[in-house]
DNA sequence: CCCCTTTGACTGACTGTTCAGTCTAAGCGG
DNA sequence: CCGCTTAGACTGAACAGTCAGTCAAAGGGG
């Protein structure tokens, strides 16, 4: 065995997250497959072998390193909508982190998404954290739509489905701003996304351009 | 200069064709950052050299392989729309060509456009393709609406919009699809999008739990 | 003979991984 | 307190393999 042996120690616990941290900015900056040992090693401040001493493997080092980045996420997301009551403001919370950019933490786009899902096609252990994100993701939005609808702030529908279709909207608007898209902007991805939700779970969504629908 | 000169002939056309469709195949098989130039050449039964030859670089081949894939996408979804008169029939051969994998020509599935978008993030040739390709996408659907509205087939509302949020829709559907999430199925995909369209432009879609819907 | 096409052989650069061994700190018998 | 041992953390240097791109030369049609 090369790897650490047994309970690891608190300094070669805060050593692995370093390096994770170093492997999720690297992976943002120069991709997932330009990744080098090198780099992740250079910018946790160790030697290139002592990477492959605490991961084994390159595949393997990558893949929790996007394990990794999915946690820092979902916490920001529960985070984002601690303290707010209303499942509407809820919603609104997490479609603003999904779609502005904040810059907090190390995931400040959503650049890494697109090489994890490219990766996950034929990575099945990429393919794993793929579908675990979803999954929880998924799940996060049929909460808040159920929560809603018991408070009666939402209309009666289907949560998995609408989950399921909300979920693909703000995935398909994330690759237009993770792209920089000059048409579809941060602002106006997270204007539409609300619309949607707004038409279907039954709540008046305010948009900018209100004047023009008001006139029908 | 390396790359052949002058007029290209006929026969180093068809090679140049050869080879991009090789090209194609291989890095929806691999991969786009997988993809060797060897395999290249040994599935348009060349030397590398000579892939070399004609491209001048691998970055290039890459780019002009993805072009000439946006290319074919495109001309399979003009053919599948011929013939189709109404407004709405052409809408649903077109998300059904875009939900439903029929393994037509080299394009059987999205995992191309995955790698089409991770690279795009970095590679600024790749980027104009991703983006070239978004505007004709939305602009066909606008297109779509707009014809339906003529006819009184669809309401009135933004073609603009209706296409940036329908198009992201479809996108985010198409990366489940593509990753074979075991909830998103193609089937339930195409189902969803019809569900959306036709909510948004007003005419009937009879979905299979529509006897669910006409209960209440 | 000339020019375009094609190739096999080669190379230079890169990079994941191994390995032999150093350094440090803790455990422990005396 | 001291020397000895052990184990984990860590490293520099080398290895082995890969792969894009080069080049000199051959093939072949006009």
């Amino acid at each position: 065995m090369t790897t650490p042996a047994g309970e690891p120690t608190e300094v070669a616990d805060a050593r692995r997250v370093k390096m994770l941290q170093a492997a999720v900015e690297v992976i943002e900056e120069r991709g997932f497959s330009e990744t080098r040992i090198t780099d992740v090693a250079e910018r946790a401040q160790a030697s290139p072998a002592l990477v492959i001493y605490y991961f084994a493997t390159k595949d393997n080092l990558l893949a929790e390193a996007l394990r990794y980045a999915e946690e820092l996420w979902y916490e920001a997301g529960s985070r984002q909508m601690a303290g707010i009551a209303d499942a509407r403001g809820r919603l609104e919370a997490i479609v603003r982190m999904s779609c502005i950019p904040e810059g907090t933490g190390p995931m400040d786009s959503w650049v890494l998404w697109l090489d994890l899902w490219a990766q996950a096609v034929r990575d099945d252990e990429v393919a794993a954290v793929r579908e675990q994100f979803d999954r929880r993701w998924r799940e996060t939005i049929c909460q808040i739509v159920r929560a809603g609808q018991d408070h009666d702030e939402f209309s009666a529908l289907d949560p998995e489905e609408f989950a399921m279709t909300f979920c693909a909207l703000l995935d398909g608007l994330a690759v237009q701003i993770a792209l920089r898209d000059p048409v579809v902007t941060p602002e106006r991805a997270f204007e539409l996304s609300m619309a949607y939700a707004g038409d279907r779970l039954g709540f008046a969504w305010a948009s900018p351009d209100a004047r023009r629908r008001s006139r029908r």
